[in-house]
RNA sequence: GGAGGGGUGCCGGAGUGGUUAAUCGGAGCAGUCUGUAAAAUUGCCGCCCGGAAGGGCUACGCAGGUUCGAAUCCUGCCCCCUCCA
């Protein structure tokens, strides 16, 4: 095979390709063409690497963007190093802070490493923004905006709810759109990829790379990701989210506390469990012939074992039933080296130590003050005792236990000096 | 440039001189329950000192001022929104 073409496809593949975990494709029917026709795609997606993690919201794309890949296509990933700097306004309901060119640079260091978890390395491109967007003139950024109008930027949802609410729109914001199209004309894009939040800059892009005498892409719309919350978009700020490079106990973890309503939409999106299959689970679901949480355990393992291995994603569950489950201690708990001479006050006769003070130093809580409080939930246990006031009894050794999650052993550094 | 409206804790949003660390809702944390789900329910939800009792400090865009006392009144400044130009 030609390594200009893209591989001979199969109905079958069309199928998977174009319905499991898409939201929309425009025009579906030149999609299809294209795909039909041989050639070897540049499928475009960009990343705003306004933050530092990538995340299973980000992966539904990526996943899409290695399907075809093994069909033979290039993947192209744009670093919005400009972009991120204005920040995507898709979505979002205020003006997000610009970032600092430093800050960019940085985070779209640790995005190279996170994208090829997915993503295959040697069927990537991975372009900077700033390779065309570094020489840009005054002239260039007038002509670009030139062939936009107020109407149409307004045309999009977030712009005129905003708009209308009296909230605030930067010019720069407006710029956003008109950026990123602008990659997919610099980059040659034959089909981009995003979260269905995108539809507008992509189809910019489209209008861009006509009025450049270029083919417009195909826009390629996924599904935007539900957060760990059940309600909100899978996102870094609001917190609900599950990042690709997290260690295998948190991921697994944390895919446990979905809610139910929230299973079959991670196995459609983030695995590769067939449609039959998935079938099945909903029936198991709507009958209740299974417990979800054992349906959950094994979209937990496929997804660890996607981003590690099958061995972490058994010991990830391992360690859930021992933790989560039966409420044991972890194998490892993080050492403390602190001097228990120093925390130690003499009280009816006997050697005790300032509690909270402990647990700030151990940087188990933030606070004194938040320390006092959990104390006084009964969160806080010794030795799997749980205490009652601030002043209790820690030995070299000592484990202490906040919450359900946090662990601590204490070491006792006196003898070391 | 002119007129009007507004800036309160993570978010939304009350409060217009006095137990106000600031009503209420959401988010979050913790307890009970449990499948680290949901629902329910209880409590917490600025920081520091103190074993505790208790005490102190900081906070309502920024800086001053009036007052025994200010998020609340006054002055200046900054920022946002709307309408007019």
């Amino acid at each position: 095979m030609s390594v200009n073409k893209g591989k001979v496809i199969t109905d079958f593949d069309v199928n998977l390709l174009l319905k499991r975990g898409v939201a929309e494709i425009l025009i579906e029917d030149e999609m299809v063409e294209l795909l039909r026709s041989g050639k070897k795609l540049r499928l475009k997606e960009g990343f705003d690497p306004s933050s530092p993690d990538i995340h299973l919201g980000h992966m539904v794309a990526l996943k899409k963007l290695r399907q075809f890949q093994e069909l033979g296509h290039q993947v192209i990933l744009i670093v919005g190093d400009w972009t991120a700097q204005i920040g995507d306004p898709s979505g979002i309901s205020v003006t997000r802070p610009m970032l600092s060119q430093e800050q960019v640079q940085a985070n779209a260091e640790t995005y190279m490493k996170q994208f090829f978890k997915i993503v295959d390395k040697s069927r990537a491109e991975v372009r900077w923004q700033s390779e065309w967007y570094g020489n840009f003139t005054l002239s260039n950024v007038i002509q670009l905006t030139s062939k936009f109008t107020v109407a149409q930027m307004l045309a999009r949802e977030d712009f005129s709810n905003r708009y209308n609410a009296g909230q605030p729109i930067t010019i720069t914001e407006l710029l956003y759109p008109l950026l990123q199209a602008y990659d997919s004309v610099a980059v040659r894009a034959d089909v981009e990829f995003g979260g269905t939040d995108q539809k507008f800059n992509l189809l910019v892009g489209r209008e861009l790379q006509s009025t450049a005498g270029q083919n417009p892409q195909q826009v390629f719309l996924v599904p935007i990701l539900t957060g760990t919350d059940g309600t909100m978009k899978m996102s870094k700020s609001l917190g609900n989210y599950i990042g690709v490079t997290e260690l295998p106990n948190e991921i697994y973890g944390k895919a446990m506390s979905i809610p139910d309503s929230l299973i079959l939409e991670y196995f459609e999106l983030l695995t590769d469990y067939s449609e039959k299959e998935l079938e099945v689970f909903r029936q198991e679901i709507k009958d209740e012939t299974t417990n979800p949480m054992i349906l959950k355990k094994r979209l937990a393992r496929d997804i660890v074992s996607q981003l590690y291995d099958q061995t972490a994603a058994n010991e990830a569950e391992e360690n859930f039933a021992k933790l989560v489950q039966n409420r044991e201690i972890p194998d490892e708990i993080p050492e403390y080296h602190i001097s228990i001479s120093e925390l130690t006050t003499k009280k009816d006769g006997k050697d005790s130590i300032n509690i909270s003070k402990l647990l700030v130093l151990t940087k188990l809580v933030k606070s004194r003050s938040e320390a006092s409080r959990l104390i006084a939930q009964d969160a806080v246990s010794i030795n799997g005792e749980n205490i009652s006031g601030n002043i209790a009894l820690v030995k070299s050794g000592s484990i202490i236990r906040v919450g359900k999650r946090r662990f601590a052993k204490i070491v006792n550094s006196d003898n070391l000096k």
